[in-house]
DNA sequence: TTTTTCCGATAACCCAGGTTAATCAAGCCT
DNA sequence: AGGCTTGATTAACCTGGGTTATCGGAAAAA
């Protein structure tokens, strides 16, 4: 039983060990792999809403057009993640979706994720793991913008992705692609575009960032969080939770992690 | 059968009607309800979290302090609503939670979800609406927060608040108590209490918004929706969602309201 | 190869909203 | 009654970051 080949399995089993009969739900989910290519737009805001999408390979984001012609980009999805859960109460898109990246994604309907609501109590209960870790990054996100300077929130962006991306074993040291550009930083910021410029200059002046086309360097990690003051509690460990408390055996946390890595220390 | 008794069951049977299991499920997160006073902080950032609550009497809002002392508030929980949702995929709380008012709450363990969960999918679909309506109300913050003025944040608000007491039937005109001091507002919205007040005295000259002790009436709701730029879709009713979409006749979507008022036209 | 397009860098100017501070009205205590 | 505290208002001043504009280099198109 392959796990590599299937990126939600892996990033469920970060989660929790999952039985064979899940992983065939899971795999349900990616029967109908897409080639996209950089740019396409999945959906539009306003769209009919009935099915969500896996994501397997390259970045994608969701974005709103504004009144005024700006855009606020929401949220940067990686492979692994699931697409579109944010709509599940709707019949209509709130947010548009497009590809940064070439890359991989799977249609799935609506139905699918009712039919494992009432076949696996422990996919469900990860999907609502998932479903409000999505909310503390959205929390933590919207402190960021609605707080911090345009240097904070800069950083605090690029440390973001560089924990997401070590989450995921894509990366050892703080050095990899970030495929964005400064416009699309800017609308994921709220700042405007050569105030990102500015301050990336400042970054490279200090040494934190370096950023060069699609690519970013980071000779010191730990200054770059010092300076986003950020707070890891939300995105690290104790994603590790109690949250199977006994009630079942089966439900119990098995953690995949633990399993590769034994007890984690501190 | 009463169902005014709980708001909670009120609340989940907006999405769908509840069978009598169902609701039997849901006034077991009932059992312990709490009289707690206005300013009681029910819990703490970093306390270790194994509960959740219900609202069932009086306002609450999550907040996070920040390094300079100052405080972001994330979310205003008013009665029907379960607090702590959250943070179910994390073992500590990722927000302080305190009463504004005078209220009674209902804590609950942890596993009574699970047992959720296991024994009713629908329950579970609708638990998951929620928390999906709480992105989409999260998401629509973040945008406020990150892209509006001061006078479009104050407007966009206060009709936000406005919308969500009319749908839970708790007033019909644009007459309300909001009982949050301007520095309450300001946390919430990122802005200096003193820019509150001038934004307020902007709108009482406009005729917008007129705000007296922990009151507020708006002549002319619609006026301040333009004002603000206000996008209802993501509150009003496409939360009646095809979210069953007939894999079972039992989930099929049967909606309370529409017992009341008919079939909605339009 | 040349042209076009896109992306990023830098500079000059300006304003929305932060900060500080003074003042006032309204409960609250004793 | 008189002091205290808490919230709201208004004014004076300052700054972070928006806006506009210009320029250079790299990639894509021709």
């Amino acid at each position: 039983m392959n796990v590599q080949d299937s990126c939600i399995i892996r990033h469920f089993s970060h989660f929790c060990r999952l039985s064979d009969d899940d992983k065939k739900l899971l795999r349900r989910l990616e029967e109908s792999p897409e080639q996209v290519k950089a740019g396409t737009v999945l959906w539009q805001e306003e769209d009919r809403a009935s099915e969500f999408c896996t994501l397997s390979r390259g970045w994608a984001y969701s974005y709103r057009n504004l009144g005024d012609g700006s855009r606020q980009i929401l949220e940067i999805y990686l492979p692994g993640d699931i697409i579109g859960l944010r709509e599940f109460a709707f019949s209509q898109r709130l947010a548009g979706v497009a590809m940064i990246d070439d890359g991989v994604v799977c249609h799935f309907p609506h139905r699918r994720l009712l039919e494992i609501f009432n076949q696996s109590s422990t996919l469900t209960a990860i999907l609502f793991a998932i479903s409000s870790r999505q909310q503390a990054l959205l929390t933590e996100r919207l402190i960021n913008l609605a707080r911090r300077t345009a240097h904070q929130k800069l950083a605090h962006f690029i440390y973001e992705m560089f924990l997401r991306l070590l989450q995921t074993g894509a990366l050892s040291d703080g050095d990899f692609r970030l495929p964005l550009s400064q416009e699309q930083l800017a609308d994921t910021l709220g700042l405007s575009a050569v105030h990102v410029s500015r301050t990336f200059s400042a970054f490279r002046e200090q040494g934190l960032v370096l950023r060069e086309r699609h690519h970013v360097k980071l000779p010191d990690p730990e200054a770059l969080a010092r300076v986003a003051e950020f707070d890891d509690c939300y995105l690290n460990d104790s994603v590790r939770p109690i949250f199977f408390d006994g009630t079942e055996a089966a439900m119990r946390l098995t953690n995949a992690h633990s399993a590769d890595e034994g007890p984690v220390p501190k």
